[in-house]
DNA sequence: GGGCGGTACTG
DNA sequence: CAGTAC
DNA sequence: GCCC
């Protein structure tokens, strides 16, 4: 394969894909070689240059026909015409200017290497294949898949739906009988399929997450497909531990799907990129489900069976399946595209869009967007801190700036009270930003705003805040900005100041702890329950669904321990709300 | 065909 | 209003 | 993208 990245993701799957077939994918330009595959982007006297091979060398090779100069789509447009199919301007790329081609130089009938494949099961075998590279011991024939194929529907895999429908009284019974973090704890699980912050973790972690989740409890309030596995998932931690041990590994679990996986993942990490939310989500749940079972999953009619697959899912795990490739990737690569726009969007005030719309303009490094003049106030002063902000911030530092508001703002008014919450109140080592909430009983909300522009005025004045992000208008209820403190280096830190009615604390105490992922796992739970949560408190859901305050009455806000309560589940301390 | 969280701020 | 952050 |  030109050009030969042995490295990446997509070569091993690839390889992998060809050597099923019996060919063999070789790193070495040699004369066993019968083919290479170029990538699109190249042209032939590039491609000749990579191989360190001048024109005269090889040509005579080329025109006896032993050697083919083809796009890397070739095998799989070979696969799935079932045919080889001939040299065309589709496929051949021509290695001197002026093609001098006698033109059709037809497929060499030189088929040996005949190795049964069977693409659909009811049709006889068709395609012949015969091996890529012309080394002689490819001859491996990969047993006829059709028994699988029949057997995959006995085996029932795991959560294809069909089978285990009327479970809902199961359902309530446990509920019922519902031990402590039952519901919780299968909410997290569906939740942590939507965290974006996941794609920070490594599959395996999200596997391994999903895993010790499903083992230790049962899900009452998931869809009745969702509660039978219980053999499926055992052991791959192993594998897990020996993963992440490794160094520069992506995750490459291996397992009856790890092709189609590998391949979604790509086109996951590729609408990642583009931001497109949902489909995101989508590919999230699909990948997860095919990682659970532990049969090959080959047909699209067998995909559509399983929970967060559907049609267009399955024929592009069909198509996985039966090529080792998906077209659709082709127009969807871009080079290191995601680690730029990961980069740009650590700029505060550039989201999906505006990173999307950079790189498309040929920004790709911070010195490039350095160079702009249309950027924001907000922009600006983060990339002046970027490497600041991108810092983590040792526990003990951000005591120090909680305390320097503490005790500022008690100065100002000694019964406000004021709380570090987010990582810092998990009890993490380090946190990412520093959030503060400031409540008071009995105070207004006006009270509130007044005595927070007090305390930034005192802030400012110490030369602890510097910059204001958002919320200092009239009577915010909020300060987003950046402090510095003298026994922290004077690095700029992230610090959000909350407002928060003591009405409302319990709440927000839930939501600004967090993490994430527990959020969405509450939330979803709430709704579950009939009710409704968000940072101000626990309401009934409303019965027509699409009114415009889209709330019901209060049910309670004070109480953090008191929402845990009505929800059903037990309080969890902060640092036990680390999910994922 | 709508929901997938809901709200507040910036430009 | 779109985009972004929380 | 999927589910309802």
């Amino acid at each position: 394969m030109v050009p030969s990245r042995p490295s990446s993701k997509l070569y091993q799957i690839k390889s992998k894909k060809y050597d099923e077939y019996g060919a063999r994918v070789t790193s070495s330009f040699d004369k066993s070689v019968s083919h290479v595959l170029i990538d699109p982007e190249w042209d032939g006297s590039r491609t000749l240059k990579y191989l360190h091979i001048s024109a005269g060398d090889i040509r005579p090779e080329i025109d006896k026909g032993t050697i083919h100069f083809v796009r890397d789509s070739w095998p799989s447009a070979c696969i799935e015409n079932k045919q080889l199919i001939p040299e065309s301007p589709d496929y051949t790329v021509q290695l001197y200017s002026p093609a001098p081609s006698p033109e059709t130089t037809p497929e060499p009938e030189v088929s040996q290497k005949l190795v049964q494949t069977v693409i659909s099961p009811e049709k006889p075998p068709k395609l012949k294949k015969r091996d890529i590279s012309t080394s002689s011991n490819t001859s491996l024939s990969p047993e006829p898949d059709t028994p699988k194929q029949t057997a995959i529907d006995d085996l029932n895999p795991v959560e294809a739906s069909g089978a285990n429908t009327s479970i809902e009284n199961k359902a309530e019974k446990k509920a019922q009988d519902g031990s402590g973090n039952d519901e919780l704890d299968s909410v997290i699980q569906e939740a942590e399929l939507q965290e974006h912050a996941a794609r920070f973790l490594s599959d395996d972690e999200i596997e391994h997450a999903l895993q010790t989740q499903r083992k230790k409890y049962s899900a009452p309030y998931s869809r009745p497909k969702r509660t039978s596995d219980g053999r499926v998932l055992k052991g791959n931690w192993d594998t897990f531990l020996c993963m992440k041990a490794g160094e520069d590994n992506i995750a490459k679990p291996d397992g009856p799907n790890a092709l189609v996986i590998n391949i979604l993942s790509l086109m996951l990490h590729h609408y990642e990129a583009e931001g497109d939310q949902w489909r995101t989500l989508a590919y999230r749940k699909a990948i997860a489900t095919l990682k659970k079972q532990t049969v090959p999953v080959r047909t699209a009619a067998q995909a559509v069976k399983l929970p967060g697959i559907g049609s267009r899912l399955a024929d592009k795990i069909e198509e996985i399946n039966k090529t080792g490739d998906l077209k659709r990737l082709k127009y969807t690569q871009g080079e290191g595209k995601f680690e730029v726009l990961e980069l740009l969007k650590r700029i505060y005030g550039v989201g999906n869009k505006t990173a999307n719309k950079w790189y498309s303009e040929g920004i790709r490094t911070l010195d490039d967007v350095r160079e702009r003049k249309d950027l924001t106030a907000n922009q600006q002063t983060s990339l002046d801190h970027y490497e600041d902000f991108a810092e983590r911030i040792p526990r003990d530092n951000v005591t120090k700036h909680f305390e320097r508001v503490r005790d500022a703002v008690h100065e100002i008014d000694p019964e406000i009270e004021a709380t570090a919450m987010g990582s810092y109140r998990r009890l993490q080592p380090d946190c990412g930003d520093i959030d503060i909430i400031l409540t008071k009983r009995n105070a207004s909300r006006h009270d509130l705003t007044v005595t927070l522009a007090k305390l930034l005025d005192v802030l400012f004045e110490q030369g602890f805040a510097k910059y204001t992000f958002g919320g200092i208008e009239a009577n915010s209820m909020r300060w987003l900005g950046a402090s510095a403190h003298p026994d922290d280096g004077n690095k700029w830190r992230r610090m959000d100041i909350l407002l928060v009615p003591w009405e409302e604390r319990g709440a927000a105490f839930i939501y600004y702890t967090g993490n994430d992922i527990f959020n969405r796992s509450m939330r979803l739970l709430a709704q579950k329950k009939g009710y409704r949560l968000n940072e101000k408190g626990l309401f009934l859901a409303p019965h027509d669904r699409k009114s415009a305050g889209a709330v019901g009455p209060l049910v309670c806000g004070e109480d953090e321990e008191k929402i845990f309560e009505t929800l059903g589940v037990p309080n969890r301390p902060p640092h036990k709300r680390i999910i994922g």
